[in-house]
DNA sequence: TTTTATGCAAACAATTTGCAGGTCA
DNA sequence: TGACCTGCAAATTGTTTGCATAAAA
């Protein structure tokens, strides 16, 4: 457990939601730390692959979330904002199905919504 | 409409399901054409902004799929083998709820299972 | 002390861009 | 003709790797 990994964790659990390899580098960096790129690439694969985190690829740019909480996405196509919310129940039952219909086990899932938030509804008129 | 873009939206119709732009390539010169890979990625993001097709990323890959043709994913994290399957009505009603409940207009969304096919979750015993 | 993490520099792969020439309507 | 498409080469970005040093167990 070194420095930049405790770091890296008090970010993840603090942020809450998605972040990225860049944005993670500026937070350590706020934070005191002046880690590597490469440092922060081999950390959040390593968190990864012990599926401490999740990665999320949106809009060409991957980021990374605590797995623990687990949740799904609103990405604006007009802002490029992204919010959270969950459905997970929902999908749960989802899960059950596919594993009788299918003969395969979900142990993880990714469901993201495009479309327009409340303001960007508005700037383009009423879609 | 140009030689190369009509056996793009040919190839992307007869491969039915997800197509990287690598394999585009491949396919393209299979078919006798010899384009710049350049040309392809102008063209794959061409058709997605005209949302002809959509864009998805599964694993660091980057796959394009004919939008018209909207399913979901079971992605398998032993063989990496992708089937389809399609749970549109459900999470329509999902939709309609969002609109309500966050004022967000959806217009698109991308879902992936991951876990385990059939053949992979005998040969890693019973998960 | 033995493993694991880190910084640095170099390598890589996928994608993007500028520009000049070619193609399509 | 005028707009768009294409190939080529160069640039850019995000990510990965090798290796020597430094820190952690």
């Amino acid at each position: 457990m070194t420095k930049i990994r405790k770091a890296i964790l008090k970010i993840l659990s603090e942020d809450c939601c998605l972040i990225s390899p860049a944005v993670m580098l500026q937070k350590l960096k706020s934070a005191g730390l002046n880690p590597d790129r490469s440092t922060i690439f081999r950390e959040l694969s390593l968190l990864t692959q012990k599926t401490i985190t999740n990665k999320i690829v949106i809009g060409d740019i991957n980021y990374y979330e605590l797995a623990e909480d687990h949740h799904h996405h609103l990405v604006c196509m007009g802002c490029d904002n992204i919010a959270k919310i969950s459905l997970s129940a929902h999908l749960q039952q989802q899960e059950e199905q596919i594993k009788i219909n299918n003969n395969f086990t979900v142990v993880n899932h990714a469901l993201e919504f495009y479309g327009y938030c409340a303001s960007c509804q508005d700037t383009n008129g009423d879609i």
